[in-house]
RNA sequence: CGGGACGUAGCUCAGCCCGGUUAGAGUACACGUCUGGGGGGCGUGUGGUCGCUAGUUCGAAUCUAGUCGUCCCGACCA
């Protein structure tokens, strides 16, 4: 079994090594797309039953809509059509048919379509198109719909989980009778991301604006949530827009309010997906594999017994091991002993770390007489001999305690990298040599942001909700700024 | 779409420059055995149209041309 690919040798090459051997996906046959592998979906099934739950709580409901989109739809939402049409799937015959001049089969060039259809890159159009015939009246508002899906979105460049070419997602689609309710539902949903991504995935996220350069296309104003990563780029984790009236223009959908005037509906979309997965490996793991925080981790516990030739032993060791089965079964928690005689405990320990298994529990003849075992942390690579009295209990604490500590630790390595930086020379610097999230003044134009961009390739990752003013001059152009932004290369 | 690299066993790769028996190694896999507290030792064995096509040659994994594909760097990326 060859080892990763170390972090500081080559971050990229790690993460890539990582997600491969760990078993949560891999390359297709198809350029740009992914299996995702049942390690790698048990992970996602996990995000998704937990995130389900909390939109059902906030008032939702689960529909679904269409993958195909008719092309003229696109065309509807200026801004839309310019942000996704150089990335879409276009689907332009129904049929195929055995080649007439050889093997294999043809497109039937008889079986083209009248209006090509578009793989969904995201469902606005579709469900807007939809909510016209759903909205007459203030009563029928407001709609709180989300759904799971995959998206197509043909990028150039990909990466597993990061950008594929298809991914798993949800889009949430919300229609309102006010701007200031659909604001709320954007701010709400913001709330609902971040509280998930640093309770559920020990995710610290900063929350934020886009700025108009970086906004949805269609939106009036891109909510995010912004997370670092261990190699000091930031990742886009999930965003939520406030659409405005813009989709319900473009698809003329009006509504009679009390005083039976028809005003167009106000709208919002928010959507988390796989590359969500990209994130959570890169904000925790290390150069022996993954680390997963306890709750989001397929298996919590993994439990290898240490043999030998002493076959009463090895009945003992495992009676006790199926015994602590059930007890930690009893209180919720998620766990395997592993009791394959072919492989030996040397190897499963790799193994197991690679996995990200929180807990490892290995348990031999000499641990039984001296009434412990050994209990080993992979987040922090700890092990102890802790007591067999009371283990099942010791151990859910301990999933708890490693759940909070990775949070911790990920909070404390992104505070400890935003760094204010008053002058260019400081911003490029900072950059360079330490990355993360760089806290300065900006003149609020988009010129100034472009020509960064360009020369650092770092963008605008947000401007923090509730953000401190302070007067300042731009770090780039030198004109006044009222608050600092954040800077950051990303994903 | 520009620049670079690479296609040989399930995987990682050597061999190619300088053509010549039956194409190798590590790992994985199967069986046996000794083992078992950090990716075991020994033994036996399975596994290959050398990406594809055409050419040069008595002879091609090796040389030539074309083609398909993959990866990396750039451009692109709500």
């Amino acid at each position: 079994m060859s080892t990763l690919t170390s972090k500081d040798t080559d971050y990229a090459q790690w993460y890539n090594d990582l997600i491969l051997k760990s078993g949560l996906a891999e390359n297709s046959a198809v350029r740009g797309c992914m299996v995702i592998k049942p390690y790698g979906f048990a992970l996602w099934e996990n995000m998704r039953d937990e995130l389900d739950k909390r939109f059902k709580e906030t008032g939702h409901q689960n529909a679904y809509f269409p993958i195909f989109i008719p092309k003229s739809f696109l065309s509807k939402e200026a801004a839309h059509v310019d942000g996704f049409a150089k990335e879409c799937a276009v689907v332009t015959h129904y049929r195929l048919k055995n080649d007439p001049n050889g093997k294999g089969v043809i497109v039937d060039p008889e079986a083209k379509l009248e209006e090509e259809l578009i793989v969904r890159p995201t469902s606005e159009t579709i469900i807007w198109s939809t909510y016209k015939n759903w909205i007459q009246s203030y009563r029928d508002l407001p709609i709180l719909i989300n759904q799971w899906a995959n998206v197509v979105r043909w990028e150039m460049r990909t990466r597993l989980f990061l950008r594929t070419a298809e991914f798993l997602w949800q889009e949430g689609h919300t229609a309102h009778a006010s701007k200031e309710e659909a604001i709320e539902e954007t701010e709400r949903m913001l709330d609902v991301y971040a509280s998930f991504a640093e309770e559920f995935m020990a995710l610290p996220v900063i929350k934020g604006v886009k700025s108009a350069n970086e906004r949805f296309a269609g939106a009036e104003e891109t909510y995010c949530i912004e997370a670092l990563m261990q190699d000091g780029k930031a990742l886009q984790a999930g965003t939520s827009h406030f659409l405005g009236q813009n989709f319900a223009k473009a698809f003329d959908v009006k509504f009679a309010d009390k005083d039976n005037k028809m005003e167009y509906v106000w709208a919002t979309s928010w959507g988390v997906s796989t590359r969500l997965i990209g994130g959570l490996v890169m904000a925790h793991s290390d150069d022996q594999g993954l680390v997963l925080p306890p709750k989001i981790a397929p298996l919590h516990v993994v439990i290898v017994p240490i043999y030998n030739k002493d076959t009463v032993a090895r009945e003992k060791i495992d009676s006790y091991a199926n015994d602590l089965v059930k007890q930690l079964r009893s209180l919720g928690i998620r766990v395997k002993f592993d009791d394959d005689d072919s492989a030996r405990p040397g190897w499963k320990f790799a193994e197991y770390e690679l996995k990200g298994v929180p807990v490892r529990v290995a348990l031999g003849a000499r641990d039984l007489e001296n009434n412990v075992a050994e209990v080993a942390r992979r987040d922090t690579k700890v092990k102890s001999s802790l007591s067999l009295n009371n283990l099942a209990t010791t151990l859910k604490d301990l999933l708890d305690t490693i759940q909070n500590d990775m949070y911790q630790k990920a909070l404390h390595y992104r505070e400890a990298h935003i760094t204010k930086v008053d002058s260019w020379e400081a911003f490029e610097n900072t950059l360079k040599n330490k990355g993360g999230f760089i806290a300065a003044h900006w003149d609020g134009t988009p010129e100034t942001e472009e020509m960064i961009k360009s020369l650092t390739k770092a963008t605008i990752r947000c401007i923090p909700l509730g953000n401190e003013q302070e007067e300042g001059v731009c770090v780039f152009s030198g004109a006044p700024s009222k608050q600092r932004v954040l800077f950051a290369i990303a994903y």
